[in-house]
This record gives C-alpha cells, structure tokens and sequence, in this order.
DNA sequence: CCAGGGATGGACT
DNA sequence: GTCCATCCCTGGT
C-alpha cells in the first residue's frame, strides 16, 4: 500500500468530532427526583451545541438546583403553571430555557419525571470547544474569563435562545456529555444561590454548586 | 390594557 | 465596589 493511501486511510478513521470521545449521558440520569445530587454531578460534564454545523461547548464548572413547588425561589413554586415555565412540568432531560431581566436567555436542565417541576440552572462553563466561535456571538476579540462566566453570558456564547426551551438534551444540536474524571466530594463548593432574595428562608439554602478553585466560575 | 418586577451583565468610579 | 439598561411575563384592572 502507497503512502498516500495509508495517510488517506488514517484521515478517514479519524473521528469526526471531539464528542465521539464522549458517551450522551442517558435520560435515566435527568429522571432522578434528587435534584441537589443532580446538580453536583453535572459539575464537570461536557455540554455542546452544534448549531449550522458549528459546535461550541464547555465543562459546565457552576449549577443551581431549583426544586420545584416547594422551593419559593422556583419558577415552579406553589405547583404555578405558566406559558414561560412549562417545559419545568415536563419529563427530565429537556431544557428550560427563558428570558431574565428582558435581555438575557437562562439555561436550565429539567429534571424529576413530568409533573415534579425540577430544574438545575447551568450558571458557568468552562470553555473548551469552539471558543473563536464563542467570542463572536459574544463580540468580544480576546479569551477572558467573561466568556462564560454567568448564566446569561453561557447562552450568548453557545448561541442558546428561546429557540432551544424544551429541546431535549440528548439531540444534535444541543447535548450534554459524561466526562470520564469524576469530581471528589471536597471539590465542589456549596453556597447561598444568587439574586434570589425575594424567597425568604429558601434564600438561604446552599443550593449553588461550583468546582473548588476554577476560575471560570460567575462572580 | 397596563404596571411591576426579575435565577443579569456591563459600564463605570 | 456602584449603578442602571432593558423588555418579556405575569397578574390585576
């Protein structure tokens, strides 16, 4: 065999996209009513959108867990149905997304089955894929930590918008993938969530989770 | 119909 | 650290 062929050979064996690397994490996984463990194992998973063809993602370093009818800093408090938050009712493994303070798109993974309106508010990536891509959509020209860093600014910089509310998180264009590391317990930091005030008591639980020490976290 | 408010970000001191 | 633009959603007339 030529050369030629075996380079060619070796191209065509090549895989197409990082993500082949990475398993989908399962619908299994979204359906579990334990929303607070959810959002700590999300912390270091990979989530991708690949949109006209252009794939930007990030390891997702930043969660909040809204737990549902309960929980008075959740869309869902007091079982509360609206055109904005239906994709919260539905069955895990979807995404909830929705527009805050009238400008910026907040990314949310629904979880629990339908009718257990839980939902994990991804809050920081890491950046890793696309990251040229990424600063375009957010007009920026240098790498910095203000890529991502926030909720609002991870849509812009993953191109998510209202156009992806209730897209499942097992499609082409938006996916979320298990990364073989797994974070130790001492790793991840728990704290009060963020501009919730208006919830009372509910305000207080440390329901913000981020990975210890990891610079692309929000402020 | 309309007022009030928000799971923020960016500009500025 | 402070300040405030911005506009859809919601609930109440």
């Amino acid at each position: 065999m030529s050369l030629l062929w075996k380079i060619l050979l070796f191209i065509m064996c090549m895989p197409k996209s990082n993500n082949n690397k990475f398993q989908k994490i399962p619908l299994s996984f979204y359906l579990s009513d334990d929303v607070l463990t959810l959002s700590k194992q999300l912390l270091g998973q990979l989530l991708i959108t690949n949109i006209n063809g252009i794939q930007t993602g990030g390891i997702i370093v930043e969660t909040e867990a809204y737990a549902g009818i309960n929980d008075r800093a959740s869309h869902s408090y007091n079982n509360k149905k609206t055109k904005r938050n239906k994709a919260m009712f539905e069955r895990g493994g979807i995404a909830y997304i929705y527009l805050c303070y009238g400008i910026h798109h907040l990314f949310n993974i629904v979880t629990n089955d339908e009718n257990n309106p839980q939902a994990v508010l991804v809050r920081a990536i890491e950046p890793t894929i696309g990251t040229s891509e990424m600063l375009n959509r957010r007009n920026m020209n240098n790498l910095s930590y203000h890529l991502t860093s926030g909720p609002g600014k991870l849509t812009q910089a993953l191109g998510l918008s209202l156009d992806f509310n209730q897209t499942s998180l097992q499609s082409d264009s938006l996916c979320i993938y298990k990364m073989t590391k797994t974070l130790s317990k001492n790793s991840i930091i728990e704290s009060p969530r963020v501009g919730i005030d208006y919830a009372g008591h509910d305000a207080l639980k440390p329901w913000r989770f981020r990975i210890k020490d990891n610079p692309w976290c929000s402020k």
